[in-house]
DNA sequence: GGCTTGTTGCAACATTTTTGCATGAGAAGG
DNA sequence: CCTTCTCATGCAAAAATGTTGCAACAAGCC
């Protein structure tokens, strides 16, 4: 699988390689303190490479944990379109790609008559080793 | 639409009715604030009656705000299922009940053998009115 | 009464996120 | 080559959000 490149910044790239090298979803401040000795030492510069990592959809933010995995998606362009496998357990998280369900999702309408240009999915339960 | 009632402690109805009365999602220290009158004077009284009243779905978080509304739908007992949209522009919230999303959600399977037990979804985009 | 269980109140702390501002590096245009 | 503009950087500080731990209280029950 190949990985989008964008021109990214110096402190985006360290950020960006700090949580494709994780094999979790981290959070800012664990990523703040792997990144410390490459010479990013204050939130401010995780926070702002997060946000452009999150905007031009390279990562993508598990809400409820506050918490950034590395997309694996090399399709998704931005992070119009997310959903996610949580385990309550391990908290073992996964990307969900399944293209009837964003298909089904992005062309979801209610009956407000709201435009949908984004969701975000999160599922939760027990993964297939936690089950036993 | 009858709201539900169960054995709720003093400090669970005051934030609980906080939040019915307004008419927008509120956060945990806009609620704290206002409590205060009410003798509800530190964040863990608020929060854990908000961790409460998640359980058992009288209200629902909304994680990617970090804010909390009643939910409206008198047949939901838990938050297992829920879904929002959320306007971008104005910030309006509502509560997406469709029981067709809501079983194809329920029912969906992905590849990785996880049994789902409960699922959040939102979608972000622009209102009726803001769209104009 | 003594025991358990759950709620309360609160101080203190921990975590997460944002603001504001000064500096610096690089492109664009004269 | 110099100015100007823009955007990234670095950092202090604060704001916003969420948690822990513990002491007290109240209600039920044997």
């Amino acid at each position: 699988m190949k990985h989008k490149q964008v021109n990214l910044s110096k402190n985006q790239q360290i950020v960006l390689e700090t949580i494709r090298k994780a094999k979790k979803p981290l959070k800012a401040y664990s990523i703040l303190s792997s990144v410390k000795k490459k010479g990013i030492n204050a939130p401010p510069q995780v926070y702002r490479a997060l946000e452009k990592l999150v905007e031009i959809g390279v990562i993508h933010k598990i809400e409820s944990k506050n918490a950034f995995v590395d997309c694996k998606n090399s399709e998704c362009e931005t992070s119009k379109a997310t959903a996610f496998s949580i385990c309550k357990k391990c908290q073992k998280i996964t990307e969900i790609m399944n293209s009837k369900l964003s298909t089904y999702l992005t062309n979801f309408q209610d009956s407000t008559g709201m435009k949908y240009e984004k969701y975000n999915l999160e599922f939760y339960g027990l993964c297939k080793r936690c089950k036993l």
